[in-house]
DNA sequence: TCTGTATTTAACCAAACGGTACAAATGGGT
DNA sequence: ACCCATTTGTACCGTTTGGTTAAATACAGA
C-alpha cells in the first residue's frame, strides 16, 4: 500500500494533533474526579463518566493513576491540599484575642462554605473509616498548623486574663470545625426536617454570627 | 403417602421448615440492610451481602421492598423512627431552664454516640442530597417535636430572664445537632489529623461537658 | 380436605462495571 | 537521529451486580 496518508481517511486520520501536557492532564482529570466523587462517592462515581467528561480519555487516567482507589487517594489529596492553602490568607495578628477567635471561627464557616466539594469528600471519606486519608502522612502535617493558630490566640486570651484557663486549644478547633462543617454536610437533611429559613442568606449571616458568638462566650470568663 | 417427613431424605427433605413470619423476615432484613448501608452506603451495599446476613433470601428482599432504593428508604424511615422514639426518655420539666438545655445537649451527645449506624445512614442520605428523605412526609412530623422542646426551655428561660432574646429555637438545635453529629460522623478523620486524645472515655466526657458549657453560655445573659 | 394466596427456594440473566490489550503516533530532550 | 514518556483510539474481557423466572411449599379460611 502507499502513504499513510488520506488513503484512509474515511475512519482513521482522525487522529487529533495534541500537546505534551502531562500536569495539565494530571490536573483536569483531578478536578474532574472531585466533583465525580463529590457528587456520587467512592461506589457511586463511575470511572467511564469520570472519563467522559475529561478531556482526555479513560486510558490516560490508568496511565496516571493505575486504579480508582489510586485516584480517589489522589483527588483527596490535592483537595487537602488546595483547601488548607486557602486558608493561609487569614491575618489576625493585630486583632485582641476574642477578636481573632471570632475571625478565626467565622472565616471558617464562610470557607467550608465555599468549598463544597471538599466537605462531600471528607463526609466520604469518613463513611469509608478515614482508610485514604491514613495512606497519607503528607495531610496530617498541614492540619497541624490549624491547632497552632487557634493555640496562639488562646493562649494570648489566657494571658490577658480574658480566656478563661484549661481548654485544650484541639477542643475549641473541634467546635469550629464540627459547626462550619454540620452547616454543609447536613444541609440537605437540616433544611428539609426544619425548613429552610437558615440556609438563606439571611440565615447564613445569622448563623456565622452565633458561631462567633458561640465560641467566644465558650472560651471568655464569665 | 405416609407423613413427609424423612421419607425423602436423600437431597430434598433438607428443606428447612419454616413458620409464617412476614413481620420477623421484614425487620429482620431491614436490620441487616441497615448496617450494610450504614457501612458501606447506598451504592457500596451489595444486594447479595445482604441477602446472606439475612436468616431469608435475596428473592424476599424483592419480594418486600422491590428494589435496592425501596429497601434502603424503607431502612431510613425505620432508623429515624427508632433513634427518635429513643429520645422520648428523657424528662426535664423539673430543672431550671439553664439546667434543663444543658441536660438536653449532653443527652443529645450521649444519644448520637451511641447510635453511630443512624448517624452514618443520615451522613449517606446528605450525600445523595436528601432525596430520599424527602419522599418521607412522616419522619419530619417526628422531628418537629425536638424543636418545640428546645423551644419550651428556651422561653421558659426568657421569662425568668436568664437566657437573652432574639434567639430562634431551631438555631439552639443547630447547635446542639451540629456537635452531636460530627462527634460521631467525622471522628475518623478528626482524630487521625489532629489525634486520639478526645474520642477515649475522658476525651469523650470532656467534650460532653464542654457542649453542655457551650450551649449554655450561648443563651445566657452577660 | 380442598383451594387460593402468601411465602420461600434456587437457578438464572442481561447490563454495568473496572480494568486491559493492542496498536500506533507525536513531542521533547539529547 | 534516536529514545522514551506521553497521548490517542477502540475494542475487548471477566466479574460483579441488581434484578428476574419459575416453581415449590406452607398457611389459613371454607
Amino acid at each position: 500500500m502507499d502513504s499513510q496518508q488520506d488513503t484512509q481517511s474515511s475512519k482513521d486520520s482522525q487522529r487529533t494533533r495534541w500537546k505534551q501536557d502531562p500536569e495539565g492532564v494530571r490536573s483536569n482529570i483531578l478536578a474532574v474526579a472531585l466533583s465525580e466523587f463529590a457528587e456520587h462517592g467512592l461506589s457511586g462515581a463511575r470511572m467511564d463518566e469520570i472519563a467522559a467528561k475529561t478531556r482526555t480519555s479513560k486510558r490516560m487516567i490508568y496511565y496516571y493513576f493505575g486504579d480508582k482507589n489510586g485516584l480517589y487517594q489522589s483527588v483527596l489529596e490535592q483537595a487537602y491540599r488546595t483547601v488548607r492553602h486557602g486558608e493561609k490568607e487569614l491575618q489576625l495578628d493585630d486583632l485582641s484575642p476574642a477578636d481573632a477567635l471570632r475571625q478565626l471561627a467565622e472565616f471558617t464557616f464562610e470557607h467550608h462554605r465555599r468549598n463544597p466539594d471538599f466537605i462531600r469528600l471528607v463526609m466520604i471519606e469518613n463513611i469509608h473509616h478515614g482508610d485514604y486519608l491514613k495512606n497519607s502522612d503528607e495531610i496530617r502535617a498541614l492540619n497541624e498548623t490549624a491547632i497552632s493558630r487557634v493555640a496562639a490566640i488562646y493562649n494570648k486570651g489566657v494571658a490577658a486574663g480574658v480566656f478563661r484557663k484549661g481548654i485544650v486549644p484541639v477542643a475549641i478547633h473541634w467546635q469550629i470545625s464540627a459547626l462550619s462543617f454540620f452547616n454543609v454536610s447536613n444541609r440537605m437533611t437540616f433544611s428539609h426536617l426544619f425548613g429552610e429559613d437558615l440556609f438563606d442568606e439571611a440565615g447564613q449571616a445569622l448563623l456565622r454570627r452565633h458561631i462567633g458568638d458561640s465560641i467566644v462566650r465558650f472560651v471568655s470568663v464569665d
